[in-house]
Formats: C-alpha cells, structure tokens, sequence
DNA sequence: TTCATTTCTTACCTTTAGTGAACGAGTTGG
DNA sequence: CCAACTCGTTCACTAAAGGTAAGAAATGAA
C-alpha cells in the first residue's frame, strides 16, 4: 500500500527514507466504504484525492438527474476545483467501489512543498501531464461520435465498462442511458 | 506588450527588476502573421505560447477535415501535448489573426525555472488551475447538447463567435458546420 | 426468502444531427 | 475580367439521440 504510493512517485522524483517517513508520519491512507460521499456540492473541501485502490467519480446532480463526468481509478489523483478556486464545489465525489486512497488537505501538501521542493517539482510535473493528457481526451470526445466514444472506451479502459454501471458510463460518454443501451445492441448486431 | 506579460505574472508571483530584465533578454515576443504554422502534425518542438494580443488555434487533420478542438486568445498559455510528451505532435497549431505572441522553449523554461524557483511556483499554479478550469469545460461540454454549448459560447466567449469563422467554429463545439448553420437559425426563429 | 429499489432493456414517437448536393456571396490569383 | 476556391447557408434524406413509458433483470435489505 504504501509502496504503491511510493513506486508511483519514485517515476517522478527519488525519495529518500526521510521523506518517506515523514509523508508516513501524516497518516494520509484511508479506507473508504462503496458509496460514501467524499464531497457534495456546494460544500468547501481542501482534500485531494490519489486512488490506490477502487474507483471514485465525479458527479453533478442536474434537475434531479446524476450527471457523471469523471472516474478515477488505481493511480489517479483528483484535485477537485473547489480546492483550487477555494469556492464551494460545484459538483459531488463519491467512492464506487470499497477504496484505499491517499487523501492530503492543501494545507499539508504545501507545507510539505515548501519544506521538500521536490516535491512542489513532483506536483509542477504531474498537473502538467495530466492537463496535456486531458486536452486529448477533450480532442477526442469533440471529434468522435457516441458511439465511437464508446468503442474508444472500450479499447482503452474496458475495465471501466466492466465495474460502472450503465447509467453511469453514459453520461460519462455524453448520452443517455437508454442511447447508450441501443448503441451497444446495434453495435453487437453489426457483429 | 511586456507589461501585459508582467502584469499577467504578477498575478502569481511578484517580480524584481532583475528578472524582469532576465527575462526581457531573452527576446521571447514575436509577431505572427495571420495563417502562420507554428506547429505541424508529427513535428517534435519545444515550444510553449503565450498570447499576448491575437488568436491562436489547435487542429487535427482527420480525413482530410480540419477539425478545430481549440483557441487560446488573449493571456491564454498553450503548451502542446508534444511538448510535455517529447513525441510528434498530433495536431497542428496556427495563427488565426495577426498576433504578438511570447514564444518560450522548454530548455529555456527549465533553466528559468531553476535558476529563480518562483518560476516552478507559478508553473505549478498554472498547470492546477488550467487543469480544473478545463475539467469543468469538458464536464459542461459532456452535460450539454450542442444547442445549449453554442449558447454556453454566445454568453462566456461571444468575442470567439465574431472573430473565428463558422465551419471551425462548428468542430470546436463537437459539430459539423451545417448543423451549426441549421441550430442558428432556429434559435433566431424562437425570439 | 421476499419485497422494494435500482438498473437495464425495449418500444414508440419526436427532435436533432449527419450526409451529400446545390446555391450564392465573397476572395484570390492568373 | 474570369475561373477557381472558400465559406456559409439551405434542402432533402437518413441515421441517431432524446423523451416517455413499460417491463424484465439484478441487487440489496429486512
């Protein structure tokens, strides 16, 4: 467990036994129940996420509906915008599946980045990544139809489509969840 | 033209005159013409954008369509996915009007960065925020049908609809242009 | 187990987007 | 000046997604 954690950052800088013992001495892992809420709308949050097992997702609640727009699975890190924007969150985080994550108030984690650089380094680095990585996804959900969406999906995460439910990958792909169930009836017939 | 781009940064971090002039050395504004390439599919480059007056777009050359997925315009930063990735890049990048420009090579950024750690600083602040700003573009882009993203553009960037022509317009919004065409007039019909 | 709730699928109809073709307006280059 | 091109729009047609409703299947809790 801690090792995930610590294989995961070792891609990006190398940590001494010193640094590793102080982000130990934090006691950041948790273990969270399916379906526990980790942030409602409306509500202001300092925690960000990093999963090391399970899955949590991103949800807003759009005329009464569920609208999931984000999952994040083993070795994904969530910073919810609220944190950033220090604003109350626009949207909910809740754990799909039992999970084990990391999880760091903004307080700490720039306490630790102005005591170790590195690893205000580390975070430069990751949030460069991931905002390059999700400019293509965007790209790619822009110039795809739905169904290549979900033909995408299941080329890349097939993982996703085998532990969310339906109604949940479907507004993920941008339809609804009864398109969702044609598309993938005319796709298996096309077969 | 450098005040614009120091009181951009001022935002993030306070600046002495020495690294203004550190930075003013470095001669990074050009002058782009409108149509200008700075940026071909499969190219390796370095560079980063800054605009500081202009329009600059990102596209994918996809049977034999341009499909435009973004614009960066006024005190917008762009760091290409092939820049973070050291791979050929994906798409093109162009120059939509005559446009000033701060053009930064990741060397340069990197040595930047080093030698003044307030650079690092407001990288990272950056990275973050375009992260979650673009987090909640994709998820309103996903919970939207086209009809309300074009309306969504006509109120947050009614200057994009004046300065950019239709047909990109139509892909940036995940739609062919005829359909843009057809959504315009009936949303003109309904008033 | 049983009951209730959630989830998924199907069917029917409406609305909207995709496609291919055509048109006129405006530009560019020879 | 005209030809070629681009751009935005419109049309007719096809394909797909949205909305509503009903029912089957799976899940969870008592």
């Amino acid at each position: 467990m801690e090792n995930t954690l610590f294989d995961f950052m070792s891609k990006y800088i190398s940590l001494t036994e010193e640094e590793k013992n102080v982000l130990l001495s934090l006691d950041l892992f948790r273990s969270v129940k399916k379906g526990t809420i980790l942030l409602k709308e409306g509500q202001r949050s300092k925690d960000s996420y990093f999963v090391l097992k399970g899955c949590i997702r991103t949800y807003y609640m759009i005329e009464g509906e569920e609208k999931t727009t984000a999952f994040f699975t083993e070795l994904e890190p969530l910073t919810p915008h609220c944190v950033i924007t220090k604003a109350p969150s626009e949207y909910f985080v809740s754990c799909l599946e039992d999970s084990i994550l990391v999880v760091a108030d903004s307080d700490t984690g720039a306490e630790m980045n102005s005591k170790f650089p590195k690893f205000d380094l580390m975070c430069r680095i990751l949030s460069e990544e991931l905002l390059a990585k999700q400019q293509l996804d965007f790209d790619e959900f822009k110039t795809s139809s739905p169904e290549q969406r979900y033909l995408n999906l299941l080329q890349k995460r097939p993982d996703l489509i085998q532990r969310v439910p339906q109604h949940q990958l479907a507004s993920f792909l941008g339809i609804q969840p009864q398109s969702l169930s044609r598309l993938r009836a005319r796709i298996s017939e096309k077969k």
